[in-house]
DNA sequence: ATGGTAGGTCTCCTA
C-alpha cells in the first residue's frame, strides 16, 4: 500500500504550528519529519497534529535552536538518536514503523559563512558531522531505511540557481558535496527525490533576504528524501510543494514529499 | 562589495 513521506525545515513548529496543521490536512501524508522545531520536546503542540490524526511523535529538542520531530499517524517506536560531532544539538532522531521501515530525520548543520575550517569553526564542525554520519552508516548498513532531512547541502549543479556563483558558497562547495557522496555511499543511500525528477533545476529553500523569493528564485536543494536499495524501487511521486514557500508567515524551506508502494 | 529577513532568547546568536 502506499507510504506517503515529507520533509520540512519549519523553523519554529511553535509558530508555525497552523501550517503544519494546513499541510498535513491538505495533503494528508503518513509521516511529516520537522526540522529547526526550536523547542524542548514537551513544548511542541503534539495535540494541535494529534487531533487531525497524527497521533504519534518522536523528537529531539532543545532551547531556542535545532530540533527534530517526526509526526505520524501510524505507530512509530523511538529508536534512538545520535549526536554526531559531539556538539550537543538535537539534530537527529529515528523510528521504526511496525512495518520494519526505519526514518532517520536529520538537521545537518549549516556550516557558518565561511567555507574554510581554519578560519570558521562552524564549518568543520558541520564537515566533522558529515565524517561521522558516513562512518556510523558503514559500520552498521542500513536497511528497509528512508533517510530525510534539510542537509544544509546542494549536490548537483542543478540543484543551486547558479553554480558557478555559489562554488565557494556553503552548502555547495566541492568539499561538502564530495563528504556529502562519501557519507550517501557509506550507506548505499539513492536519492529518491533525484531519481522521481532526474533532470531540471529543483530546489527546496529560498532565503528570506531576497525582495520577491519566487521572482529572483534563487534556490538551492538542501531538503533530501534517500532510500535504502531494497525499497528504493517502490519509490514514485516525489515533489517539491513550492507554493508552500508563498503560504503566510512561511518557512524559507519548501516540503519534499515522496511516496512508496511499500 | 554589501546588505538584505526571520526566530528565539535575553541584547546577540543562528540561519
Amino acid at each position: 500500500m502506499p507510504f506517503t513521506i515529507a520533509t520540512w525545515n519549519i523553523n519554529s513548529v511553535r509558530l508555525r504550528a497552523p501550517i503544519v496543521q494546513k499541510l498535513l490536512l491538505d495533503e494528508g501524508p503518513d509521516v511529516l519529519c520537522l526540522q529547526e522545531t526550536k523547542s524542548p520536546v514537551d513544548k511542541i503542540p503534539a495535540e494541535v497534529f494529534a487531533e487531525i490524526g497524527y497521533g504519534h511523535m518522536v523528537a529531539r529538542g532543545q532551547k531556542g535552536y535545532n530540533g527534530v520531530a517526526i509526526l505520524s499517524k501510524l505507530p512509530i517506536e523511538d529508536v534512538g538518536a545520535e549526536d554526531f560531532a559531539s556538539l550537543g544539538h538535537a539534530r537527529h532522531v529515528a523510528g521504526r514503523l511496525e512495518n520494519g521501515v526505519t526514518i532517520h530525520n536529520f538537521y545537518v548543520p549549516a556550516g557558518g559563512d565561511v567555507a574554510d575550517r581554519t578560519v570558521n569553526e562552524k564549518f568543520g564542525q558541520k564537515l566533522d558531522y558529515l565524517t561521522e554520519m558516513r562512518d556510523w552508516f558503514r559500520g552498521d548498513k542500513p536497511e528497509k531505511a528512508i533517510l530525510v532531512g534539510d542537509l544544509n547541502i546542494a549536490p548537483r549543479e542543478d540543484d543551486v540557481w547558479s553554480h558557478k556563483k555559489l562554488l565557494k558558497v556553503v552548502s555547495h562547495t566541492p568539499i561538502e558535496v564530495e563528504q556529502m557522496a562519501e557519507t550517501q555511499d557509506a550507506g548505499n543511500w539513492v536519492d529518491i527525490t533525484r531519481q522521481d525528477i532526474p533532470d531540471g533545476q529543483l530546489y527546496s529553500w529560498w532565503s528570506y533576504r531576497a525582495k520577491d523569493w519566487s521572482a529572483a528564485d534563487k534556490g538551492r536543494r538542501l531538503d533530501h528524501v534517500w532510500a535504502t536499495p531494497d525499497i528504493s524501487n517502490a519509490a514514485h511521486s516525489s515533489r517539491v510543494l513550492r507554493d508552500v514557500r508563498g503560504w503566510e508567515k512561511p518557512s524559507d524551506h519548501a516540503p519534499v514529499f515522496a511516496t512508496f508502494d511499500l
